[in-house]
DNA sequence: TTGATGAGTAAGCAG
DNA sequence: CTGCTTACTCATCAA
């Protein structure tokens, strides 16, 4: 149950940037999307330490990661719903099917009263009856 | 998938032990078992800081934050195992429904058969029927 | 390199 | 405080 619907926001903001060192006016949004040619195109415009590009690349790695962690947790909630959902449609097809057979037995009862007491009325008018009614057309 | 099997007890051995300073031969697993009763009066007994006090009271709650988490995982992959289960056994409740809903449905159309046959027959031969044939016991 | 996932950590809620 | 859950980070594996 998500504790903290309100939170959340509050979270988001306080949470310290990534980077203490915004280095050159790279945006964690910025660094996500760019590709790694453009990366390392404005790195070398803007020249940066090769310590300052390994901490960049790594920025870059765990701003991806964090993303990569919220669909992982998107897609598990996501499987369960659809696991909830089949089941729940199982279970309707389920009562379907029971009434259907319900209905088809009542009318197999009926029928075979009907039958027997057809059978019956001929045992009392001793009235022959052809013996192969099983197989009749 | 546990994309390592291997790794773990490796893993294991290699993460750090939660407490650079063992502080006073405390070991993690003692530490989380302890009562905060008993860990006060060894805490005391054995004369620490306050600041190592703060310390190993937050030592206690991040190795209990790791059980937590276990535990938390553990339950959701109990909880979807359970659901699969579930879905699965209805599959086979289904299916062992549609078999009877069939057998039935086939007896029905046999019985039917049978009894305009009789129809007939008594037709040919002209011989009147009950007209309370349906009401019959 | 990119994406996905298990495990650990911290924050925050509920009891 | 205890226990649980979420979001994040990191290590690791697969593609």
């Amino acid at each position: 149950m998500p504790h903290d619907l309100k939170s959340l926001a509050a979270r988001k903001a306080l949470m310290a940037p990534l980077s203490p060192t915004p280095c050159a006016e790279i945006s964690d949004d910025e660094l996500v999307s760019i590709s790694v040619r453009d990366l390392n195109r404005q790195l070398k415009m803007r020249g940066l330490t090769r310590d300052q590009i390994v901490r960049m690349k790594q920025r870059r790695r765990t701003l991806k990661n964090r993303g990569y962690a919220a669909s992982c947790r998107i897609k598990r909630i996501e499987q369960k719903d659809e696991l909830e959902t089949e089941k729940s449609q199982e279970w309707h097809d389920m009562e379907a099917m029971q009434d259907e057979n319900n209905r088809i037995r009542e009318e197999l009862e009926a029928l075979r009263s009907k039958y027997d007491a057809l059978k019956r009325f001929a045992t009392m008018k001793r009235i022959p009856l052809p013996s192969d009614l099983d197989t009749m057309p």
